[in-house]
DNA sequence: ACTCCAAATTGCTATGCAAC
DNA sequence: GTTGCATAGCAATTTGGAGT
């Protein structure tokens, strides 16, 4: 029904409230791991906490588990066997629809959680974004999930240059929670991230770090302006971090300008930018 | 190994000012 | 009014670093 505007957004023909994450309390701290680092690889692990409860499955992989991959992880996975071990101790996988759908269960045990990991706007959200796509199980996921933050980008906004030797978690984790952990392993990732964030990240957060789940496909309506350079990247992104696609801004200029109102009352995009896709409209037609 | 973003660097244009 | 230079501002390009 209405609710497949979810998979595709330029379905819509809704223009989208500002987003908005009010009430939004519970968290999911959240991490993959996979066979490399292409983003056509395969789920190996989902891993995922919040205060009281954890989550993990192991996934079955199509393709092989790249080395340095398996390096990292200690997982590894044989076809001919079926049979995956972590570190040389066996684990039971699941397939990768079961996985998702465990994993969309256990977050909707939350109420409207966001998801929170490191460095999961370019690597883990797009990975898994389409995985549920092709299980077509993406629109149950944005009911149930308010959005999500990374919380690399929080620690370069936040964090002074001179204060932090790098920006990896394993790095962050030592310098300001003062544990050394053996990173890469799904469970601990999530751990040690939850810990970081409940000791020095969550005042520094403002509900303007949390991004729509609808981030990824808004960026790709834009990627013809983009390309065409009608309008900056930083505007775009702007946007589409509260899941305002292309399709949204064409409904709105059709109908008349007050229609971007709202986009310029937040200050979201320059009145500049503002024109400059009104024309890109006009010349379309 | 792959991909993406953002910071840093380089390159270019335009503007302002001084001298003629 | 014209020329030349210097600097500011913007655009394009390169580099570095993060995830498995």
């Amino acid at each position: 029904m209405e609710f497949n505007f979810q998979q595709d957004p330029e379905q819509t023909t809704e223009i989208p409230l500002p987003f908005n994450v009010d009430g939004t309390k519970c968290k999911v701290f959240f991490d993959l791991e996979t066979t490399g680092l292409g983003r056509n690889n395969d789920i190996i692990q989902i891993a995922a906490k919040t205060n009281s409860n954890s989550f993990n499955r192991y996934v079955i992989p199509r393709v092989d588990i790249q080395i340095e991959a398996s390096k990292i992880t200690g997982i590894t996975y044989s076809h001919g066997t079926n049979k995956m071990y972590v570190r040389g101790e066996i684990v039971e996988p699941v397939s990768l629809h079961k996985a998702l759908l465990d994993f969309i269960h256990f977050l909707k045990e939350q109420n409207q959680p966001i998801i929170l990991g490191h460095n999961i706007c370019n690597f883990d959200i797009p990975i898994i974004v389409s995985k549920l796509k092709e299980c077509n199980l993406f629109s149950t996921f944005c009911e149930t999930v308010k959005g999500f933050l990374d919380t690399m980008k929080v620690a370069r906004k936040c964090i002074p240059k001179n204060d932090a030797e790098n920006l990896k978690q394993q790095t962050l984790v030592k310098q300001f929670v003062g544990e050394n952990y053996s990173a890469n392993n799904g469970i601990e990732d999530v751990d040690s991230l939850k810990t970081l964030y409940d000791r020095t990240f969550t005042s520094l957060v403002k509900s303007d770090d949390v991004f729509s789940v609808l981030y990824h496909n808004c960026m790709e309506s834009y990627s013809n302006l983009l390309k065409n350079k009608i309008v900056s990247r930083p505007v775009c992104m702007q946007l589409a971090k509260d899941g305002i696609s292309l399709k949204h801004l064409k409904l709105a200029s059709v109908r008349d300008v007050n229609g971007l109102k709202f986009v310029l009352q937040d200050q979201k995009i320059p009145r500049k930018s503002v024109k400059s896709i009104q024309e890109y409209f006009q010349n379309e037609e």
